[in-house]
RNA sequence: GGGGAGAUACCAGAGCGGUCAAAUGGGACAGACUGUAAAUCUGUUGGCGCAGCCUUCGGAGGUUCGAAUCCUCCUCUCCCCA
């Protein structure tokens, strides 16, 4: 993998570039759409394709793990063949699953048993375990296992979690140099500054990332609960020890204006199942502001869904017919507001990427994030 | 014409003397959602000067300290037989 640096913003750290994998090129700053088992939801790869112009999504290591299973994956040679997706995939290590399925997994130094969600079934994830899963499942971009903390943490757990992270990172780093990929194609692995939200902590895990010397790095435990404006400078803060030559990926976040802000800090790569579970929920992110379709307010709007936006969906479909897909709890609803959403991000960091290398893009930012706040 | 059952909040439907402003569903309305245990979850759904008060259970009257619940009449619905 290979990452090129192509324009810096004058009044912001934004950056624009461009990341080459086997499966192709990734134009950042970026956002990838969430697949956790191997399906961005409710929407089909067509439209992903064609309309969305995704160019990498996301898959989860624990997820597919336990479904389908690595039988299935290896007999499929990936997850790549298996789902149809022939542009690039990164994966999730489980590290998010350590924090959200908190209540029904036990974190040792080994590494973490989870007790599936699925069945019950006990399972152990160890870092050589995690990447020997995503050797198997094959993803382009894979992502060391971590632990996710919760907020709020308290310091001392904090700490021993970013040690223990790093102790997993090491571990994560000798199996992954220790193995071939499975399929012919290169991947190349990720790992994770944490430290919770003490800046002390923070410096001093994304010190030890930079060590490491990846093709590319990112920043994990944020947008859990904290503050914005706590994650902004957080962000701030590990952006500014991160190499700039290497991608930067922050994982989970987040809104359209998250997004834009955080692009402004240095960010190149951005993953966040808003879009798509936000949008099954009926919330729409427009160009004029954030919409909850199934108000009754809408129910009389036979305007587009965006009037502004450039997806199919947009214009082929009203507000009201939108709205009635949602009251009659029709599939449709659902997958016209995950089109429309993914189709609005991928607009945004692209228009974003074009304003870079135009060298406005803080003018741009400035004024869109006024109106991407705003509650219709 | 004869016999029987029933009328409860937006709808369906419990309740059958006080713990009832009234269970439970559904619908409606609103909110939440940030590396997906999520096509999920939460709240509200008579009125108000809202830790209290007022007006409600087809209508009118009655019994009782107290009625959605018991009695009388009226109105209307449904079912069975002819």
């Amino acid at each position: 993998m290979k990452f090129n640096l192509l324009a810096t913003d004058k009044k912001s750290n934004a950056r624009a570039g461009e990341i080459f994998t086997d499966h192709g090129t990734i134009q950042t700053p970026i956002f990838m759409p969430v697949g956790t088992v191997g399906s961005v939801k409710a929407v089909h790869l067509k439209e992903l394709k064609d309309d969305i112009k995704a160019q990498i999504i996301l898959g989860n290591t624990y997820h597919l793990y336990l479904r389908p299973g690595l039988e299935v994956l290896k007999q499929a040679n990936g997850l790549h063949k298996f789902n149809g997706w022939d542009k690039p995939i990164l994966t999730d290590s489980g590290g998010y699953q350590v924090y959200s399925l908190a209540g029904t997994r036990k974190l040792k130094e080994e590494g973490v048993i989870f007790q599936s969600h699925i069945d019950g079934s006990r399972h152990t994830f160890s870092p050589e375990k995690v990447m020997e899963i995503q050797r198997t499942i094959g993803a382009d971009i894979i992502m060391a296992f971590d632990e996710c903390t919760p907020y709020p943490c308290e310091y001392d757990y904090a700490k021993k979690s970013m040690e223990l992270t790093h102790r997993w990172l090491k571990r994560c780093i000798t199996h992954f140099d220790n193995t071939e990929p499975e399929y012919g194609y290169n991947q190349t692995l990720f790992p994770i500054v944490q430290g919770s939200v003490y800046r002390d902590l923070r410096i001093q895990s994304a010190e030890e990332i930079a060590s490491k010397n990846a093709d590319g790095n990112a920043i994990g435990g944020l947008s859990v609960g904290e503050p914005i404006e706590m994650m902004y400078e957080l962000t701030e803060l590990v952006c500014s020890i991160l190499p700039k030559e290497k991608p930067r990926y922050l994982m989970g976040v987040g809104t359209p204006v998250n997004i834009l802000e955080c692009i402004a800090l240095g960010i190149d790569m951005f993953d966040c199942v808003m879009p798509t579970r936000n949008g099954r929920n009926g919330m729409l992110f427009t160009s004029e502001g954030i919409i909850n379709i199934k108000n009754e307010k809408w129910k009389n709007d036979f305007s587009n869904v965006d009037e502004y936006g450039n997806s199919f969906v947009d214009s082929q479909y009203s507000k009201a017919y939108l709205r009635h897909l949602f009251q009659a709890q029709e599939i449709l609803g659902p997958m016209i507001a995950s089109i429309h959403n993914l189709n609005f991000y991928l607009w945004l960091v692209g228009e974003a990427r074009k304003q870079i290398m135009d060298g406005n893009f803080s003018e741009w930012k400035n004024v869109i994030v006024k109106k991407l706040s705003v509650r219709l």
